[in-house]
DNA sequence: GACAGATGAAGGA
DNA sequence: TCCTTCATCTGTC
């Protein structure tokens, strides 16, 4: 069965970002493709008008929205609206569940979160999960950096890594 | 089952 | 230091 998601787009002070949910919460955030642009409407979701979104898509596309502009101000996401990560494997959800509880400021490296989950070892699939992260921002990978304080890397470019580590007073 | 990857550690120059 | 090599683990095709 496929499960058809909602888009809806957040307006930020860094562009346009698109937040795609499904039934069941937040399903993907897609970064807008340069500052002040809109992402194409891509296939996998539509574009609805206001009256045929439920209220409480509603309800978590303003939290998805507050949480949003906390993070790219570098403060602390008071709330998150229910994350759907259907389909997604186990181990990939613990690395998220990892980084999610990491706050603004604090960073790990890849092989601390490995260890944290119980694969000490597996320092290179978490770098694997955290590419594979459909919520970026939300789900905090940029905080996750290389040993020794490297930056590592970062699915949506190195720079947007950077910024946003730099907004949380991390610096290189 | 083979391959790739957002790593990490060790060894040599 | 910097570079190279190898071990390791998981996801994807």
């Amino acid at each position: 069965m496929k499960t058809e998601l909602v888009e809806l787009p957040i307006t930020t002070g860094d562009g346009i970002f698109l937040a795609h949910y499904s039934g069941k919460g937040l399903a993907e955030l897609d970064f807008p493709i340069e500052d002040g642009l809109v992402m194409p409407v891509r296939k996998k979701g539509r574009a609805v008008n206001s009256k045929q979104i439920p209220l409480q898509i509603l309800r978590w596309h303003r939290m998805t929205t507050e949480a949003l502009k906390s993070v790219l101000a570098g403060r602390k996401v008071k709330e998150l609206p229910p994350l759907d990560w259907t389909g997604k494997t186990e181990f990939q959800k613990s690395v998220w569940r990892t980084m999610l509880k990491l706050g603004p400021g604090k960073t790990r490296s890849y092989g601390e979160v490995a260890a944290l989950i119980g694969h000490p070892r597996a320092m290179r699939a978490v770098g694997s999960a955290c590419g594979a992260n459909p919520i970026p921002l939300l789900v905090p990978c940029h905080r996750v950096l290389a040993a020794g304080g490297k930056i590592g890397g970062y699915g949506s470019g190195l720079d947007r890594k950077r910024d946003l580590l730099a907004r949380e007073g991390i610096r290189f």
